[in-house]
DNA sequence: AACTAGTCCAACCGCACCGTT
DNA sequence: TAACGGTGCGGTTGGACTAGT
């Protein structure tokens, strides 16, 4: 049996809010206060939502608190510092940032953010590729072919990158070179917009404070992958697939977006939707020991 | 001017957690 | 201790808006 919902779907209004809406729900929260219980709200309120649907409006955007308007460059790197430290916790994150609720930070960061890092680290990697960097392996490691991670498709219909990036040094908009490796994917490192991303190796577990990050591709700014059908831990780490050699992936502790699990399945989402596949599954097909994917 | 593609953000959904019974 | 109900959270969606062709 299934967990009853919150309310009446059937009588209840969805979509947009209305000026009445908002100017009655504000009244009566200013009035009466929650009462702390939104589900009774809305029928005390005399309105026809769904409770979680007021407590939403309320918090997102009727709060007197609430901080309109584009985000200063002060609160982009204080989201980005605080992204690197702790992942998408939006909330723990709105919470540094007076008047700015989770919702408004996690689409600022869906949005703007993410771009502008990745163009950033893109920036810095053509640099290097342009100035034949000696640190850019040219057969080693084996390269992560088309064929090898994806057998059944085409050579054409694959994305062409994938690449390692140094996330300490991302977040500072400045790579660090001597942290960057590669994986030379038909030689191609695609002006693609990246995707970021996943950290490896870096959690507040293992107090690893040299993080790395894995870049990976998707079609779209948002949703990269689909989280949600990873299964976390409290802290944010992902339940541990064994690798094929049977090797632990305790150390792709979950951070924004990762693990191999999410990378394959960024690279994936190209012509599946993702969430399609339990972690139990890549490793019985994707060898990841040539993607040089390792704790610095 | 009309159409298309991309962007942005408000709102919704489902799940986990927690307190109460 | 299990069941239940309310709340909070993160991910996703849909539609309005804008820019480009």
């Amino acid at each position: 049996m299934g967990r009853a919902p919150c309310c009446d779907k059937a009588n209840v209004k969805r979509g947009p809010w209305s000026p009445e809406e908002d100017a009655t729900l504000k009244s009566y929260v200013q009035t009466h206060g929650t009462g702390g219980n939104w589900i009774a709200l809305p029928k005390k309120a005399g309105l026809r939502r769904c409770g979680k649907s007021c407590r939403l409006r309320w918090l997102n955007y009727l709060r007197p608190d609430i901080k309109h308007g584009g985000f200063t460059e002060e609160e982009d790197n204080l989201i980005c510092t605080l992204f690197a430290q702790m992942g998408s916790r939006w909330s723990a994150i709105a919470s540094q940032l007076p008047g700015r609720t989770d919702n408004d930070v996690k689409n600022h960061w869906n949005t703007k953010l993410k771009k502008k890092i990745m163009a950033a680290g893109e920036l810095s990697l053509k640099t290097l590729i342009t100035n034949n960097d000696p640190l850019i392996p040219s057969t080693d490691p084996t390269p992560l072919t088309q064929n090898s991670v994806f057998p059944s498709q085409t050579q054409n219909s694959l994305p062409p990158m994938l690449s390692i990036l140094d996330a300490s040094s991302v977040f500072n908009n400045n790579i660090n070179e001597q942290n960057i490796s590669f994986d030379q994917t038909n030689g191609l490192y695609g002006p693609q917009v990246m995707d970021v991303v996943s950290e490896i190796g870096a959690s507040s577990s293992n107090n690893n404070n040299n993080p790395m990050m894995v870049a990976s591709l998707s079609e779209e700014g948002s949703s990269v992958s689909d989280s949600s059908s990873i299964a976390m831990n409290n802290k944010g780490s992902v339940s541990q697939p064994q690798h094929a050699s049977g090797e632990s992936m305790e150390m792709m502790d979950y951070f924004g977006f990762g693990s191999p699990y999410e990378l394959v399945n960024g690279l994936n989402c190209h012509y599946e939707r993702v969430g399609e596949f339990p972690p139990s599954w890549y490793p019985e097909w994707v060898d990841f020991s040539h993607a040089n994917i390792k704790p610095h």
